[in-house]
DNA sequence: CTGAAAGCGCTTACAG
DNA sequence: CTGAAAGCGCTTACAG
């Protein structure tokens, strides 16, 4: 900037004007000065700028998740960046690996940046205290569920709603046997678990199926345990009609599974997720699909209101799943009763 | 840093000393400033550190490709991470939208932070000049192959190499009709589906096959019309025996083609590009899998090289792709010559 | 409309 | 082993 000016023949103060597009410069001036950057190629140096302004800006963010790789984090990455672009800030971001060791240095890491805000999908949901702590003020938005009574805005899947919808689909096809697949529970302090679980037994409840009728398959951490378990589920014991897998793993499993057994085409499929070319399997496969697009663009609108100095109570933003019809989850049950079924949600 | 001095009874060089582990403190000194930091919760302010800081690092990195999204720059960007992490080095990501205007504003933007370098995949390969003039000397590593007598690195899949293996693959298995879908010529400086149909019709050629025994179908934008150029294809005049598409849009169409056409166990089908899931299709297909950790690894590798002063000559790194079968290209010719075919490239 | 002085939070180059 | 002074490249608060 020193250049600038004095190539220009200016104070260094003239040129932040120019370079801020403040008022009270004369055309001439601003043109004298716009040639000396040209010829420079000056370019403002942002963190020095941003050392002594007023508010203390960085105009930058930092996103950390588990795995930047997963179609999920990316898709919601890419939301993130073009509201944070619009207002010319940058997005750091990290992958914390479900380390939550990590996961708080590099939260510490963003602190010393001094970004202005956080987007975090946490290591564990339980800890979420600990990484506002380490935030140090600096404004959180979490992605996921929080468990009641963390003091922080959180952007999630409504999981209970998205579970329901899929029983409902299932159920007005005639599907009265239905298998869960997927954990119950909570663990590690996801939440979703337990939501999709309770949001598709209370639709199946309310139908009048009960819970014992309902095959449970826990524990498939990967696709290829859950193919094994379904494959068993199939083959023994009374079939199922249709199945619900509450997780991606659980569909790619149940995709091989099913077709394996020849059953591809006669018991139904709906997964909760969608996943790329998810159109390509025969028949292609029915999904609860999240709202990623959304849920990154209102986790930024709502960090961007808390930098901006919105001060209300936190809360937490319920982003709606919808239903993706691909062929799977249209098949109808063959032992169906023909006593026809009314949503609970409708009626 | 004033605080922390004053709390521990230091000036704030000590703090510094401290705080950047450099030696000649006493540790009883260490351990009233250590303290004196807890208490405050004091975390340094990186930006101001690095704007006296000798070697002007910002230990910040940019990051700027088409679309985040896609599964082959979210791979991509989490190898970078993983090794920028490990020198403390954050990374700005940025989606240029194949904008080439966007992509010069992000660079600018990059050059503003004063970003220790950048990884670029270019919205037109052609024009890699302008954004290497728009960097200004910061250190640039483009991802995909350069124009020749563009002055800076590049990481890119050895696509010749790779098109080349699917056809030997397909040559050993008895296929002597191929078609070919993808482009056949760089179009927006994109050299990759130049290099592919090139390598795959010279490794053809030594086969003794003439180009004019190979349908090519270009144009193919999207997965629609893949799917309906390749149906029009099986159903009209002389069957291929093997389908080979360059790119994952043809793979996808090519997938829907063959199985509407109940044609998905008999015409074999070599895609470039792995996709998630390639696997749940019936039969697996099988692909020429660009080595993303590789690239991401390899451009960080190379960008950071430079940052630390490296100053050879600029050089292209060509990272192999490897060929996984999963079903679909280990379909035999039926009409195979029973001529033994052995490989070019081993005989 | 314009610029000189002070200061943001650090590091550098010195002096003790 | 320790600290006071100067300065990184900007903006702020003033004075003209």
């Amino acid at each position: 900037m020193r250049h600038v000016a004095a190539l220009a023949g200016v104070g260094t103060k003239t040129v932040s004007r120019v370079v801020n597009g403040e008022p009270n410069v004369s055309e001439a001036t601003i043109e004298r000065v716009r040639h000396a950057i040209e010829r420079l190629h000056y370019q403002p140096n942002l963190d020095a700028a941003n050392l002594k302004r007023a508010n203390g800006r960085t105009l930058t963010l930092g996103f950390l998740v588990g795995n930047l790789a997963d179609p999920f984090s990316a898709a919601v990455l890419r939301a993130i960046e073009e509201k944070a672009w619009e207002r010319k800030t940058a997005v750091i971001s990290a992958s914390h690996d479900y380390n939550p060791e990590r996961e708080l240095q590099i939260i510490k890491n963003f602190v010393g940046r001094r970004v202005d805000g956080i987007i975090l999908r946490p290591a564990n949901g339980r800890h979420s205290f600990r990484a506002l702590e380490a935030a140090q003020g600096i404004p959180v938005v979490f992605l996921g569920a929080l468990p009641s009574g963390a003091p922080a805005d959180a952007v999630t899947t409504d999981n209970a709603a998205g579970a329901a919808q899929a029983a409902d689909h299932l159920l007005r096809l005639g599907h009265r046997r239905t298998a869960y697949c997927g954990a119950v529970a909570a663990s590690a302090g996801d939440v979703a678990a337990e939501e999709r679980y309770l949001g598709f037994m209370e639709k199946l409840g309310q139908a009048g199926i009960a819970a014992r009728d309902i095959p449970v398959l826990q524990n498939l951490q990967d696709a290829e345990t859950a193919r094994n378990e379904i494959a068993q589920l199939i083959q023994s014991g009374p079939r199922p009609t249709a199945i619900f897998t509450a997780g991606s793993a659980g569909t790619a499993g149940a995709i091989k599974a099913l077709r394996e057994n020849g059953a591809n085409n006669s018991i139904a499929l709906v997964g909760f997720d969608d996943f790329p070319l998810a159109d390509l399997v025969d028949p292609g496969i029915t999904v609860i699909a999240q709202d990623v697009e959304g849920i990154g663009r209102i986790a930024a609108e709502t960090l961007f209101a808390r930098v901006d100095g919105f001060s209300g109570e936190p809360a937490t933003h319920l982003i709606p799943a919808t239903l993706k019809e691909r062929g799977s989850g249209e098949i109808r049950s063959r032992s169906a009763s023909r006593r026809p079924y009314v949503s609970a949600g409708i009626s």
